[in-house]
DNA sequence: CTGAAAGCGCTTACAG
DNA sequence: CTGAAAGCGCTTACAG
C-alpha cells in the first residue's frame, strides 16, 4: 500500500469508473435507489484499494464529529472502570469516546480539557461533578453543546441536560443501618474531602443512619486523607465506647487500608471492628477478612448517562426505554442505587 | 454565543477586517512578519467572538491530525495508570491522545480499534504486545502510521519502529534471589497465562533465578487464575517440603489474593509464607503484612515511548536524550528495569 | 439511477 | 506585510 498518500473515494470513483458521490453514496449505505452493478464496483474497487474512509474529512462536511468528551477525575478505581465502560458503551452506538483525567479536582485542568474537547467539536460533553465554578461551565459550554453530569449534584438546569448520579447517600444509610444490626455500638465515618460532592453525599447518609440509630449510639466523622492509618485507629480506640466499632469507609482502599492498620495493632475484625466499604472493588474480596461493601453498577450508570445523551442529540430511536427501570427519577437528576454485599468483615458478633 | 453555528475564522476576518489567511497566521503565531495592529485586532476579535478553532478542519487540511492512538488490554490495574500517563505526556508535547481498551487480550477488538484509529487518521500507534497475529498486524499497518509497541517481544522490525519493555524477566530474576536470600527452600511462581508475553517474560526470570539456586531449592510453576486461591495454597502446602515457602505472584493483586487465603488458612506471613507481588499497585502497601514488590516507573516508559513516536514523526527537537538513561537499549528494543521494594512479607526469619 | 457542484473550516504556497 | 486561490477528503441537495 501507498506509504504516503491514504486511498480516497477520488481514487474509488476512477477505479470503479463511477462519481464520487456515488462511491460516498455506495459506501455510506445510503437509503437512495442503487443499480446493484454499480454497489458491486464500488465495493470491489474499495476493498481492492484498502480504502479507509477519513473521519476528519466525513465529520467536517457532515457537520457532526461523532466524538464524545468525558471527563473523569482519574483512572484509578471506580472512574478508570467507569471510563471504559462508557467508551464501550459509546462506540455501541457509533460514537468514539475521548477521555480525559481532570488529575484529581483540578479545576485548571477541567478548563483546559473542556476547551480541547469543544476545540474537537464533540457532539457532547459528560463531566463529573466539576470542580470548577458553575459560572465558568456555563461559559464554556454556552455554545450549546449538550452536557451530561455524572456524580453531580446541585447543578442548575441551564447548564446539564442531566445528572446521572449514584445514590451514594441511600446507600451509606443502608450501610449505617447494616452497621447498628450487627452490633455496633460507636460509628466513624472516614471521609475523603477533596472528593467533594461524592464524598458529601456519603456524609449525608452516614448522619442520617447515626440520627435514626438515636442517641445510644456515638458517631463521629474523620478524615482519611492527611494522617497515617495507624494515627487514625488509634483515635478511633480513643473515641469509642464499649462495644463493636463500625466504620464506613470511603471506598474499598480507604477500608483495605484502615482494617490492615486495625490488625496490624492485634484489633479483631469483625468482632472488635466491623468494616464497611464502597465500590465492590476486587481488592474487596481479595483481602482477608473480605470486606461489606456497597456494590455500583457501572454499565446500568453508563447506559443511562449515554442514553440521556442520545436523546439530546435527537438519536431517540437509539436511546433504549428499559433501562431507568431500576433507577429514580427526581427532576432531572437519575439516581441509581447501590446493592449491599454483607461479607465477613462485618459479621455479626 | 450562537446556539447552532460556531464562529469561525471568516467571522473573525470580518470584524477584524482582514482576510482569513491572515486571521490564520496570527491564531497560528507563524514566523511571517505582520504588523503589530493586525494582531491586536484579530486576537480581538477572535476573544470577543468566542473562537474555538475548528479541529477537524485544521487536521484535514494541514495532512496532520496531531492525534495519537493507544490500545491497552484494559483500564485496571497497571494499564489504566499507563493510559492515564501517556495521555497527559502526549497532551505535552501537543498531540491528543486515544485510548481503547482491547477488553482483555481479544484479537477481533484489537482489530477493530485499530481500524478505528486509523480511520481517523491518528499520526502514530502505540500498542501492547497484541494477541493478533503479526501478519494481521502488517497489513493493518502498512499504510506507514508509525507504530510504537509498549511491553511486546519478538516483534519483527519493519512493523514497529520500537518496542518499550518493562524488565520482567530481569525484575523477576532479582524477585527469586531475595526470595532465596530470605530463606525460602521452595518456590512458586503463580502466573497469568492469557497475559501472554508478559507472563512468559516474568516466567523466563523465575527460571533462570531457580536454576541459579540449585537443586537444594523445588520450584514450581501455577496458573493463578482457573482455580479458588484457597485450592491454590493447598496445593503449595502439599508440594513445598520444609522451610519457608517462596510466592512470586504476577501482579500484586495476584499476591494478595494468595496471601489472603494463606492467611485465612492459619499459615503465617512471613513466617512461613514469603510472598512477593509485581507492580508497587497502592493495594500492595495497603495491605497486612504489606507485600513486597517491584516497582514499575510509569512516567518513564510512557516519556520514552513518546519520544520514539516523536522522533518517527520527525518531531526530534521535542523528544528528549535523557530520558534513556537507565533504560537499557538493545536493537530496536529499549528496557526498562523495575525498582525491588522489599516489604514485611518477605522478611528474613 | 447517477453525477456536477457547492460547501464544511481550515492551511499553505504564492503573488503582490 | 497582506490577500486571493487552491486544496484537504468528504457529504449533500439538486438536476438530469
Amino acid at each position: 500500500m501507498s506509504k504516503h498518500r491514504s486511498v480516497t473515494i477520488v481514487d474509488i470513483a476512477e477505479a470503479a469508473g463511477v462519481s464520487i458521490a456515488t462511491v460516498s453514496n455506495v459506501l455510506n449505505r445510503r437509503k437512495v435507489p442503487m443499480a446493484e452493478e454499480t454497489i458491486r464496483k464500488v465495493e470491489k474497487a474499495a476493498e481492492e484499494l484498502g480504502y479507509r474512509r477519513n473521519v476528519m474529512a466525513a465529520s467536517l462536511s457532515r457537520k457532526k464529529s461523532y466524538e464524545l468528551g468525558l471527563i473523569v477525575p482519574g483512572f484509578i478505581g471506580y472512574y478508570g472502570l467507569f471510563a471504559e465502560v462508557m467508551e464501550r458503551t459509546a462506540h455501541r452506538f457509533g460514537y468514539h469516546m475521548s477521555v480525559f483525567s481532570a488529575g484529581g479536582y483540578d479545576p485548571d485542568m477541567e478548563k483546559r480539557h473542556l476547551d480541547v474537547l469543544l476545540q474537537r467539536r464533540v457532539d457532547g460533553l459528560f463531566c463529573h461533578g466539576l470542580a470548577m465554578s458553575t459560572d465558568t461551565t456555563r461559559h464554556i459550554v454556552s455554545d450549546g453543546t449538550p452536557l451530561v453530569l455524572f456524580n453531580g449534584w446541585n447543578w442548575p438546569q441551564d447548564i446539564a441536560a442531566g445528572a446521572v448520579n449514584l445514590d451514594f447517600a441511600g446507600g451509606c444509610l443502608e450501610a449505617v443501618r447494616h452497621l447498628v444490626r450487627q452490633g455496633c455500638r460507636s460509628l466513624f465515618y472516614l471521609g475523603r474531602s477533596r472528593a467533594h460532592e461524592t464524598n458529601k453525599q456519603r456524609l449525608k447518609g452516614f448522619r442520617q443512619g447515626a440520627a435514626e440509630a438515636g442517641d445510644g449510639i456515638r458517631s463521629y466523622v474523620l478524615e482519611a486523607d492527611p494522617q497515617p492509618m495507624a494515627e487514625l485507629v488509634r483515635m478511633t480506640r480513643e473515641m469509642s465506647g464499649d462495644g463493636p466499632v463500625g466504620i464506613l469507609a470511603f471506598d474499598d482502599l480507604v477500608a483495605l487500608r484502615f482494617m490492615s492498620a486495625a490488625i496490624e495493632q492485634g484489633l479483631r475484625v469483625p468482632e472488635e471492628y466491623k468494616i464497611f466499604g464502597i465500590n465492590n472493588d476486587v481488592v474487596s474480596h481479595s483481602c482477608y477478612p473480605q470486606i461489606t461493601t456497597l456494590d455500583i453498577p457501572y454499565s446500568q450508570q453508563a447506559r443511562l448517562a449515554v442514553d440521556l445523551m442520545l436523546r439530546q442529540l435527537g438519536e431517540d430511536e437509539k436511546a433504549g426505554e428499559e433501562h431507568e427501570r431500576q433507577a429514580l427519577r427526581e427532576g432531572h437528576e437519575i439516581r441509581i442505587p447501590l446493592t449491599l454485599i454483607p461479607r465477613l468483615s462485618t459479621a455479626a458478633t
